[in-house]
DNA sequence: CGCATATATAAGCACAAGCACATATAAGGC
DNA sequence: GCCTTATATGTGCTTGTGCTTATATATGCG
């Protein structure tokens, strides 16, 4: 089931690119205030909104914390758009519409 | 894009209440008023909010004013979704994984 | 143990959000 | 034109959020 707090959490452009940050790999709490230029204090508090909703967990190394992406709350998010991609499939199945998603820029339409 | 007022748009529970409603037929003010037990600016307040954001539409009907959705910032959301289907999809294919979003109903899990 | 590094939390402030209540605008019917 | 119905907007209040600075906790090293 979709929870209010991970679409509070993901509302908030910094907490995004910290997700988009370790989606890739794991990264360490001074690896994100340097690649975000925010405090360090700040990208704690964010980090903490965020494993609040589960969006991320942690390990430790040594000092350092290391913290990686959940995706299980994104996919609760997919789940509930799923309803609303009739929406804009309409009258193309649902398969033709994932396949197009997959290869966004197949298709040039600057022509028009 | 994505942009962050869509997602702090959807953040609200009776926002998300209100774009389930819409979704299925237009609403006017006053349906969606008894629907969410809710205050009538209340409810005008939210619907302004979602109409910035570009979830819904509206069309005049006499005095009442009729309220629809509109995908197209939620396919935006979507899309922000595409990188991190990889982490649930993994091993298997985005193909076989969506096939298995359009009938969840398939399997029970009751049963272990 | 004492210091350095890494991270988390606390306190104070500015600002935005949601709500309730009141009021303004708009359209229809007489 | 006036009254009714339908919806939008303004105001004041309370609460929550993010930011900054300062401090606390935790781990490693000598």
């Amino acid at each position: 089931m979709l929870a209010t707090g991970v679409l509070e959490a993901i509302a908030e452009p910094n907490r995004r690119q910290i997700l988009d940050a370790v989606r890739v790999r794991e990264r360490s709490v001074s690896e994100l205030v340097d690649q975000l230029e925010m405090s360090q204090p700040g990208v704690s508090r964010h980090l903490r909104v965020l494993r609040d909703a589960g969006l991320v967990a942690v390990r430790s190394d040594a000092q350092r914390r290391l913290y990686r992406i959940r995706s299980e709350p994104l996919r609760d998010l997919d789940e509930w758009l799923e309803p609303y991609r009739a929406e804009w499939s309409d009258r193309l199945d649902a398969l033709g519409r994932h396949l197009e998603r997959s290869r966004p820029e197949q298709l040039s339409e600057e022509t028009s």
